[in-house]
DNA sequence: ATGCCCTATCGCATAGGA
């Protein structure tokens, strides 16, 4: 079973290559965030045409997530129970369904802005809203996991060069405290390897060539239970995704589960 | 080392991304 996690920085702009990519990769269940749209525009009927079915929770412009499937889609709950929400309002940031023999919950954590701004409080009130979320799952007996964009690099290994993330988001001691209490109710970090160079980043901005300067971070993971974390066959990041005209800014991270 | 920001919006700039 082949389960993967992608940034499309708006599924609209990408549907040509989310369609090629699953053609082509063969993925049964396929988790989105930033779909950037409204639940109408989502394109359930080319997806459909494809064989999947889609679980989305969407409000507009801004943020968006899904679980898209072809093995199954069940019990879908979409947000966060304890959700702290943003400026008054709950942002479509989480749902979690039944596809097949596997549990997940696709996510998109809030970015967090500045260190000291509301919305860096925002963020990590939001990841233990998250723990709370999946405690039970991620002690559950069946293969589960949490597959997204984090906006955190778990570690200094996972940003192209630390000096310079000194005093901002993305690398700080509290949001990785925050992904350690995550991990602590059982879940363990699948990490991918690269299909090139030393490191499985999965995001690189657009500008100043940091593509093909390799100038990266890993921020987008899957952090799987003890059942899903036994069955992980093979894992890595689709770096191919990344290239060329139309690409969202993230790469799709694909893990093979045996199940 | 596959390319020098992108996306959405009642736009004609701006917010958000990280």
């Amino acid at each position: 079973m082949r389960i993967a996690t992608w940034n499309v920085n708006s599924i609209t702009a990408r549907l040509p290559r989310v369609l090629a990519w699953l053609e082509g990769s063969g993925t049964d269940v396929l988790c989105l965030q930033e779909t950037k749209c409204t639940d109408e525009q989502f394109p359930r009927e080319a997806l459909r045409e494809l064989g999947y079915d889609s679980a989305v929770l969407a409000d507009g412009r801004w943020n968006g997530v899904a679980v898209v499937s072809r093995v199954g889609l069940d019990d879908v709950a979409p947000g966060l129970p304890a959700d702290p929400g943003y400026d008054g309002r709950t942002e479509p940031r989480a749902i979690a369904a039944t596809c097949g023999p596997v549990r997940v919950r696709s996510v998109y954590v809030p970015n967090g802005r500045e260190v000291g701004h509301p919305h860096y409080a925002y963020k990590l009130g939001w990841l233990e809203a998250l723990r709370e979320a999946v405690a039970e799952d991620a002690a559950g007996e069946r293969p589960f996991a949490v597959l997204g964009d984090y906006n955190v690099a778990p570690t200094d290994e996972d940003v192209w060069d630390r000096s310079l993330f000194e005093g901002a988001t993305h690398v700080t001691g509290e949001e990785r405290a925050a992904l350690a209490a995550l991990r602590g109710t059982g879940l363990t970090d699948v990490v991918p390897r690269p299909l090139k160079y030393d490191h499985p980043y999965t995001y690189w901005d657009y500008r100043q060539l940091c593509f093909p300067k390799n100038r990266g971070m890993r921020i987008d993971l899957v952090y799987g239970n003890a059942a899903f974390a036994a069955g992980v066959a093979d894992a890595y990041v689709d770096r191919e995704e990344r290239k060329g005209k139309g690409a969202s800014d993230h790469a799709p991270v694909v893990v093979d589960l045996d199940v």
